[in-house]
Parts: C-alpha cells; sequence; structure tokens
DNA sequence: GTCAATAAGATTGTTGACAATCCTACAGGC
DNA sequence: GCCTGTAGGATTGTCAACAATCTTATTGAC
C-alpha cells in the first residue's frame, strides 16, 4: 500500500549495485553494435547520412529501436545529430580531433599512473607485456600497419580492463574508438610505428617498476606523439 | 538523381560545420532540463525511480519524448537506465564519487593550463576574477555556504566556457553537475570554504601569470581537496 | 541568368495501442 | 516456517500511423 500524498514517484530505487550486465544485448544495442562497426570499419564514411527508415528496414524493425540506436552512437560520439536533420557519421575538423587527443592523452595518464600505483595491477601485466612483445615483431616484420593498429587497440583495451575506475575507461575507451581512424592514419607510416613501440615500451617499463609518476609522463606523450602524427597527416591535404 | 547501386546510404551530409544550437529547444530537451532541475536541487533523491507514464502525464506528452529525455539525462549520468527496469535517480557510491573526483582532477588540469597558456585568456579574465572576490567576501560573511556553492559552480562555468576545446567543457560540466551535490556536501564546513577560496585564488593567479604548469598543478589540487572534503564526510555515515 | 516564392517529396517528431517482460503477492506443498 | 510455483498487475519495449518540418525542384518575375 502507498502513501498518495507522499510523492509523485516512488520514494526508492532498487538496493543492487547496479548489478550484471544482461546477457542479451537489446535490440537497439545490437543495432548499434553493427553500425559501430561499419562506421569504425569505414564502411560509412565521415559526413555521410544514416537514416532511420533506411536502417530499420535493412534490420526489420520499426524506427523506435534505430532512434535509440542512433542516440546510443551519438553518446559514442560516432554520429552526430541535428534537429529535424538526422544523424550522419560524425566528421571532425582537424582541431576537434587535436582536441579529443588532449583529452586522451590526460585521462591516458591518470589510468596509467593509477594503474602504475595500483598494487592489483599484476594479473594483467604478463598478458599487457604480451601484446607488447607482439607489438615488436610486428614493428619488424614488413605489413602495412593493419595488425599493428588492431594490436594497439587491443593493448588499450586491456589497460581499460585492469583500470578499477570504470567510468575512466568507459569514457577513454569511447575516445580511442572516435579517433581510431585518425591513429590509424598515423600508424600508416613504418617510422611512426618505431616510435610507437618505444613509447609502449616506455609506459609498460614504468608500469612494471611501479612508478606513477613515470608511467602519467609515458601514457602522456604516446598519446601525444600518436596525435602529432595524425595531425600532420591531416594538415597535408 | 541517384546511383541505386552507389551506397545503401546518401553519400554526403552538410558540408556546415554543424551550425548553431536550434533557438528553441526541442520537447525531450525541455523535459529533460526540467527532470534535470529536480535531480541536482534535491527534490528527486538518489535512487529514486522515475516513471515514463508518470512524467509522461505530468508533462502531458506521450512516453516517447520522455524516454528521450531520460535517455539524455543518462548521458549526463543523472539518472541510470537498466533495461527493462526502467530509470532511477542515479546514486553513486563513496568509490563513484571518488573516481568522477579524480577525472574532474584531471581534466581540470588540462583546461586550466591550456587557460594558462592561451593567449585570448584575457577576456574572461576579468569576470572570473571578480567571482572570486565574490567567493572572498562569501568567507568573510557567515552565511550557510549555499551562496558559496552557487558562486563556485559560476566560476567552474565561465572557465568552461572560456575553453576552447568544446568537447573537454562539456564533459566537465557534465561531471560538475554529477558531483555537485557532494561538493555541496564538503562546502558546507567554514574551514573547508577557506580552503577552497585559497585554492581558487592561486589558480587565478597562475592563470593571470601565464604559468600552465602552476595552473595545472593548482586545478588538479583544487579538486582533490574537494573530493577528499566530500570523502570524508560520506564515510562518516 | 539570377533570385525569390512555392509546391512536392523526404525525413524526423510525436502519438496511442499492443506485446513482452518483470516484480509482487499469494497459495500450496514440504 | 520456508521454499516453490503461479497469477495478477505494473512497467518498459516495439510498432505503425499521423503530424510537423526541412530540403529540393520548379516556376515565374525581373
Amino acid at each position: 500500500m502507498v502513501d498518495p500524498m507522499a510523492h509523485p514517484l516512488e520514494a526508492r530505487g532498487w538496493s543492487e549495485p547496479a548489478g550484471a550486465a544482461p546477457l542479451t544485448q537489446s535490440l537497439p544495442e545490437q543495432i548499434a553494435a553493427q553500425l559501430s562497426r561499419r562506421i569504425v570499419s569505414g564502411a560509412y564514411g565521415p559526413g555521410q547520412r544514416v537514416l532511420e527508415q533506411v536502417i530499420a528496414a535493412e534490420f526489420a524493425v520499426s524506427r523506435g529501436p534505430v532512434r535509440e540506436a542512433l542516440r546510443l552512437l551519438e553518446k559514442e560520439g560516432l554520429v552526430t545529430i541535428l534537429p529535424r536533420r538526422g544523424a550522419q557519421v560524425t566528421n571532425l575538423s582537424v582541431d576537434e580531433v587535436r582536441e579529443i587527443f588532449d583529452i586522451r592523452a590526460a585521462l591516458n595518464g591518470l589510468r596509467d599512473r593509477q594503474l602504475a600505483e595500483h598494487p592489483a595491477r599484476l594479473t594483467l601485466l604478463p598478458l599487457i607485456e604480451a601484446e607488447v612483445g607482439k607489438l615488436a615483431r610486428l614493428v619488424r616484420g614488413a605489413g602495412d600497419g593493419a595488425r599493428y593498429v588492431e594490436t594497439v587497440f587491443e593493448l588499450n583495451r586491456l589497460l581499460n580492463e585492469a583500470t578499477p575506475n570504470r567510468r575512466l575507461s568507459s569514457i577513454l575507451g569511447s575516445l580511442a574508438l572516435q579517433t581510431l581512424r585518425y591513429s590509424r592514419l598515423g600508424l600508416s607510416a613504418p617510422e611512426r610505428r618505431r616510435q610507437s613501440l618505444k613509447n609502449w615500451q616506455q609506459l609498460v617499463r614504468a608500469i612494471r617498476g611501479g612508478d606513477g609518476k613515470a608511467a602519467q609522463q609515458a601514457a602522456e606523450r604516446r598519446v601525444r606523439d600518436s596525435r602529432d602524427a595524425a595531425i600532420k597527416l591531416l594538415q597535408k591535404t
């Protein structure tokens, strides 16, 4: 029984701490995941419009879930929604790319400093060092850098996973996705991959040594180098 | 005329750079703004459920726009949406509060360092220094701190506005809203307000002096002090 | 030929109804 | 008494139709 004068809404929510994620993705999440892949892979280019009706027809659902999916992608920064004009794949200016990299540098610094100082950092460290080893092999090899970019992204994912600050790793994951296209651009040059590898090695050494300050500096330098490489190539065109 | 084989979606979006914000808020935005006020002001307490139907009836609209408004608030971190269970006012654990403050510290450091180093920083500086002057008067006065908190929030808003990195100021604005309740908690103690004032004075001095490094350190210390005061009071209960 | 007004089409915004799911209360068995 | 299963209500998820608005193409005047 409820007191009708108490409040227009129920007084309490659920006591459980947010609970685990549902095992099965919701319909909007599934659609968003698909579209996300298309955007990140480059199948949908920057500036391209994403029409609700078209997506709805393709997935055989109504426009409702598609709308929600687009809002999810907007939250991730992958699409830009303009009122009454719909969604288009986000098209970042050079300045905006620089700005996102600046934020990433600061937050990566925070993440990796805490990782270095946190005692429980050791559980994922072997995995991380193994990935850096893979990076070193890929640098020596003669690939086009696609595998290298993949590995760097996976490395970032691992470090995010190791971070106890869930909000931080969520923001960082989103920003990394938004700039993936531009990181890839920079890493297409072999000498840039050598620089990147050096940055990673310094970073992992600092984390293993438990030197928070050094880890922060290495992390910031790593992202700034990535930023500068991308910007340089962007401004050429 | 279009080539049907070209691509399932149109190839180009709008060339204009995102354009200006519409003069009139959309319906979901209006609803979200209202609910935001209720949450930040404390009228809706943490953990309280926010039922679509109830809000829809209150605003005399259908549930669609309310759904969207709730997603907007979720993006701001003010409500938490659980699948099939709806929205409730976000209830942060002590650890989560600490985590948000840590992110704020890092990003405030970035913002204020860039502000100190940026040449165009001078336009809003007089306004900012005037607000800090108001802070000093409020510390000497015998209020309950409500006005002080207001002014600090306004000060943060001004600094965000002065920042050219729009994404950074957007993230910071959102995080400040989420922790406003806890900043207020800390600033209810007069000695904490004295500490806060000192932090602000150091920060503004560094910005005026163009000393980026000092500004960053002052900004980080400011947020960390705020964090520690809030945590201390949260853990007492 | 350029510009402005207008009309047609395309696209998003909103609505109300229905479906699916979850939570609570209650009854029955152990 | 406690657990399990079930029924009912409450709430979110999805849908299709309609409304509002924006974009584009066309027409006409200058």
